[in-house]
DNA sequence: ATCATATAGTACGATATCGAATCAAACAAG
DNA sequence: CTTGTTTGATTCGATATCGTACTATATGAT
């Protein structure tokens, strides 16, 4: 059996950058992960913040399937997670007057203020951040990741 | 109400930085992952793989403690999923010589195999996608990435 | 030796994730 | 209209995640 038979990705020196490269990127994805939800308390996730996050942003009266769409996990998924926020009464679902099948999702005053609170309670953690990393990496890293997110999206079947 | 009592992350710019960069990331991580388990298959999950590679790489006879902290998950997720590997008979777990409260973990031939194997399916993915997002760019994000988990690792209570 | 405390691991319960199946409404073709 | 297909959303079931509580062994102090 020759050497190069072997499955080792040391031999694929690129390949191994990128595994390399996508293997800190979910340690991360896992600490930041822990740290928000250790912020936000009672049963809220990761999901149910980027959720609420997200209405605030880009504005509510968004469809559950648009926003499973933007958050790249199935409908089902969404689906669950909205329910969780509207039994908290976070958000209010109510039909789309447009589609019948439909559900428009808009945010309570409750769902705001968590949302505000959530992010004065973190921001402190991620300001005192910056300047360790240097903010002149973050601004070199993020056009980076950006464009590695686009290509890991449209790589998807 | 001044405006700036408003809790905007617009005005911490530097705030805003870092959270766009951690939003990315956990979208990239939430990408791959699920690139990852579809060319899994069974129902073995990122972690499953996760904890294979692992005693491939730093070798097994490791401690399920021990691999907890590795990844960075509580040891009930860890004790879970080791159970899953077993039950596929994918490793196997004896008591520890050493310890007679703990056990080690070491892989199955099935173990090494189903790792080599995954390998070899994910790696084409990964080849085809480095000459696109750039090695250079790779090479230069890597290190920033470990000095943000590092710094994120040691920010944890 | 005895007892208190610490540590490795598991059991269990609440909730989360997500694929398959289901249902209702929209739409398209004739 | 009628029928077939597509689409928005939920239900259900299997498995995953993880905190609390528990068992068993180890360690340290006296």
């Amino acid at each position: 059996m020759k050497k190069s038979e072997l499955p080792d990705i040391q031999q694929n020196g690129g390949a191994q950058l990128m595994f390399d490269m996508l293997n800190e990127i979910g340690i991360i994805a896992q600490l930041s992960r822990t740290l928000l939800e250790s912020r936000l308390g009672d049963g809220l996730t990761q999901h149910h913040f980027g959720a609420l996050n997200h209405l605030v942003r880009l504005g509510d009266g968004r469809t559950p399937l648009e926003m499973a769409r933007a958050f790249q996990v199935p409908k089902t998924s969404m689906s669950h997670t909205l329910a969780g926020l509207e039994k908290r009464e976070l958000i209010r679902m109510v039909p789309n007057p447009e589609d019948g099948r439909g559900k428009l999702i808009y945010l309570t005053t409750a769902g705001r203020q968590l949302r505000d609170n959530a992010i004065n309670t973190i921001t402190p953690d991620i300001v005192a951040m910056l300047p360790q990393f240097g903010e002149e990496d973050a601004s070199a890293v993020l056009p980076l990741l950006r464009k590695l997110r686009v290509q890991l999206d449209s790589a998807r079947d």
